[in-house]
DNA sequence: ACGATTTTGACAATCGTTCTCAGCGGGTCG
DNA sequence: CGACCCGCTGAGAACGATTGTCAAAATCGT
């Protein structure tokens, strides 16, 4: 996790759902595909964050290949889950990792990419005192530090 | 000041280049056209953070008509000049905002718009702090917090 | 297996941003 | 002022990341 989620807008469902109630809404459930699959195998392989683009060459050179759209779209269903990060580089590319599930932040080595996971309580807090002090609701936040790792001093 | 400058590119003439030689590389120094004036003082004229196509649009509706690859460019330059703030909205564009020149970060309303400039000593000495704790260097950060304003519940 | 529903992928279409390059204009020097 | 140098401008082409299209393929519940 990059940012807290803010109550995104959840957009109902619009098809006639026959079956039993649910109050929510019943998910459509994702079908686990050979392309989801391979994806998120992918993602698994590697410590860094990387371009969609470049998974979609990844996927490619295993052999394993996935058109660029669905790389795309898988990409962005699974960070919408929170099951991986997704972050804008510099020039405003969307960047994916696989993480650890709980909040954090990134500190990212700006030459090799390397990456640790950080976790900052304080800061935390700060921003919602922030935000509650001027009245701001529904708060989300990024925060990145990037750097030059050990390895690249 | 969205973040701290990473020691990239240019360091040493942050405003200090003066009137006088300098030993590294005489400045060509920018000229004052109609054009950049103009977006100046567009600038100064929002509170918000705003895209450059939509600034474009605002010097064409004050008459000041202004290239849009003008506008960019411009943009850029006092972005890089420290002279306005530069961030990216959450689907990756650059949006722009006069700002004081103190480093700072913001508290954006996803609604409007409107931007509350906020400082945390505290935050940035953890930034600094972890990074150094992990022996990362030329330490840099972005940090914004997104939420809905008052007027906007 | 069968029809309903979802997913896929090749390709077109967006869209923000950058590049090109001929023409313009500010600054300078004589 | 006039010639020149060179940065600056702008219309439009070019780019590159991301999204939309839609018929064909895969999955699921029965
Ligand atoms: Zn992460
Ligand atoms: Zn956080
Ligand atoms: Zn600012
Ligand atoms: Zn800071």
């Amino acid at each position: 996790m990059t940012s807290t989620e803010p109550p995104t807008t959840d957009r109902a469902d619009q098809q006639t759902a026959h079956q039993t109630d649910q109050e929510p809404a019943a998910k459509p459930a994702l079908r686990p595909t050979r392309q989801r699959r391979a994806v998120s195998e992918a993602m698994a392989s590697f410590e860094d964050f990387r371009s969609a683009q470049e998974i979609h060459e990844l996927l490619r050179n295993r052999g394993e290949a996935v058109g660029l759209a669905t790389v795309y779209r898988t990409l962005q269903r699974l960070a919408d889950a929170g099951e991986i990060d997704m972050l804008r580089s510099e020039d405003g590319e969307a960047i994916y990792r696989a993480c650890s599930t709980t909040h954090h932040h990134h500190l990212v080595c700006r030459s090799c990419g390397r990456t640790v996971e950080v976790e900052g309580p304080a800061v935390e807090r700060w921003t919602s005192a922030i935000a509650a002090e001027h009245g701001y609701g529904e708060v989300s936040h990024t925060l990145e530090i990037f750097g030059t790792c050990p390895a690249c001093r």
